[in-house]
Parts: C-alpha cells; sequence; structure tokens
DNA sequence: TTTAATTGTAACCATATCAGTTACTTATAC
DNA sequence: GTATAAGTAACTGATATGGTTACAATTAAA
C-alpha cells in the first residue's frame, strides 16, 4: 500500500497523552512519533473534530484528552482518522449489464464485508488508552 | 482512493468462473469485470499461483476452478492477492529512546490489530464461492 | 507446418494518495 | 506587545495502482 499509517500515529499520540498526563504540543509529540509537527496536528485535528482531545491555541497551548483513558477505545480512535472509508474497498468499475454475475456481486461480496468489517471494529471497541498505557 | 481493489476483482473474477462453470479466456473475464485483460491476468496469476484456479495456455486456452465452488472461500481469495499484508499498517518511523510510549507502543499495537485481522479472516473464511454463485 | 488464439510479462503512463515541509494566519498567555 | 503555539493552505517527492501497448511463449486446429 501507500499504506495508510494515520491510524497508528493518532494510537501513538493518544497514548503518549494518556502516559504523561499534562499537556503536550504538536512539537512535543512531534519528537515521540519522529515526525514533523505539522503531520501530528494533521490528525490532532481529526480527533478533535472527534472530541476525543482538547485543543487550546496560543502561548502555553497543546493538547490533551477530553475524557479518561478508559473511556477511549482504539475504535473511537479509528473512526476519528480514518472516517467512513472501508478496510477492504470494492472496485468500481461500472456494470455489464448483460452479466448476472457482475450486476449483483459487488451488493452480495459488500453485504459480507461488511459483517467482516463489524466484527474487526467490534475487536477494536475492546481496547482502551487505558489498556495501552498500562502496557506502557 | 488508491485503494486496493484487487481483492473486490478477483472475488467479481472467480464468481464468474463458479457461476458459469466453463474455461473462460481472460478477454471474456475483463468484459463482465469492464477492464483490461491484462488487468485480469494480472489477478488470476496470483490465483493461479495460490492454486485456486488452472490456467491453459495456448489457442482455446483459459482458466477454470481449480477446485469445487463450496471449497474456496473469500479468505483463500484474499490471501492469493494481497499475500502477507496487514488490512491496517503501522508507520515505522524509528523509535524515540528516551520515550518508553514510543519504544512499546508498536509492539502492544500490533497484538491488538493482529487479533482483529484474524477475527476479520475467520469471517472472509465462512463464505465460499458456492455461497456467492449460489445469490447470483 | 503454418496460422490463429491465448497466456505470461515487461515496460510505460496517468492518476491518486500520502507523509513531509514551508510559510503564513489566528489566538492567547505573559 | 511579544513570544508561543494551533490551524491551515500550498507545494514536493515518493510510491502504488489501474490501465495500456507490445511482444514472447505456447498450443490447438486448419
Amino acid at each position: 500500500m501507500t499504506s495508510n499509517t494515520r491510524f497508528s500515529m493518532a494510537v501513538h499520540i493518544m497514548t503518549t497523552l494518556a502516559y504523561l498526563k499534562t499537556k503536550q504540543s504538536s512539537g512535543e509529540l512531534a519528537k515521540t512519533v519522529r515526525t514533523n509537527p505539522v503531520v501530528v496536528r494533521r490528525i490532532l485535528g481529526d480527533l478533535n473534530q472527534a472530541g476525543l482531545i482538547h485543543a487550546e491555541r496560543g502561548k502555553n497551548g497543546g493538547f490533551s484528552l477530553a475524557r479518561v483513558a478508559s473511556a477511549i477505545s482504539l475504535f473511537d480512535v479509528y473512526r476519528a482518522v480514518t472516517g467512513d472509508e472501508e478496510l477492504v474497498q470494492l472496485h468500481d468499475n461500472p456494470e455489464n449489464r448483460i452479466c448476472p454475475v457482475s450486476c449483483k456481486v459487488r451488493g452480495v461480496l459488500l453485504k459480507h464485508l461488511d459483517k467482516a468489517q463489524s466484527v474487526y471494529e467490534r475487536e477494536l471497541e475492546k481496547v482502551t488508552l487505558a489498556d495501552l498505557e498500562k502496557a506502557m
């Protein structure tokens, strides 16, 4: 993949906030993730929009968790940074009208993929930032 | 998306083979998927290497299922076209040695993602090409 | 034995996405 | 007022992808 590593960065960032417990700037967080502060702020922007963190602007600004670590799951973080995107995408070539498989396979496959995606998400829901923080 | 649609194309192709039951050329398959024969042959190459189909070269050549449809699962197809790649990738920035979170979060997160990936795969394993074919 | 059809590949292209970077605006504490 | 930090837009380079063209290798059939 041109793989999407924003989720794992987001988890890293959130775990750091849970572990240190004090307000952190994007520059400080960028050092632990070893990337650019702007990259961190972009991810924090998604997390903020999802209500998972609290962002303070201006001098002495920074970021902190909006809820206790035990009330934020990996699924919360996942949804915040990936939006509605599915783990596995369907191809979107137009149907071939004279082929019944072409016409129906998308819908049927989608149903099964949705089920699999759902069990994946339920699994992420079981893990909280408190679990990760305890393992540090 | 630059997203990987090879899996859904592969499922489409395999379901067509299950449905029509007769040998199909890459050109014929390409019409139902509405793409280029070379794209289809690339995917069929993976499926062939995984032993899921039988490829015949030369005049009157083509592709057919290597096993009965009820013995090929969505997981078989998934593994054939995606190799070992995980659904969600970890970022690979180097650790920050003085930060305990940076040093440990990857391993802990990986453990949970592997578990989630596993339940996803078990879900795909429950569905066979026979199930899809029956729904056409 | 020739011809036509078909797989198997290599090479290339256009497009899309992503992480990273620079630079600037806005907001806030001191 | 000044310094600090978030927010954001714009650009870049790297990488992956689907699609395309071209051609070699293989095989059935004429």
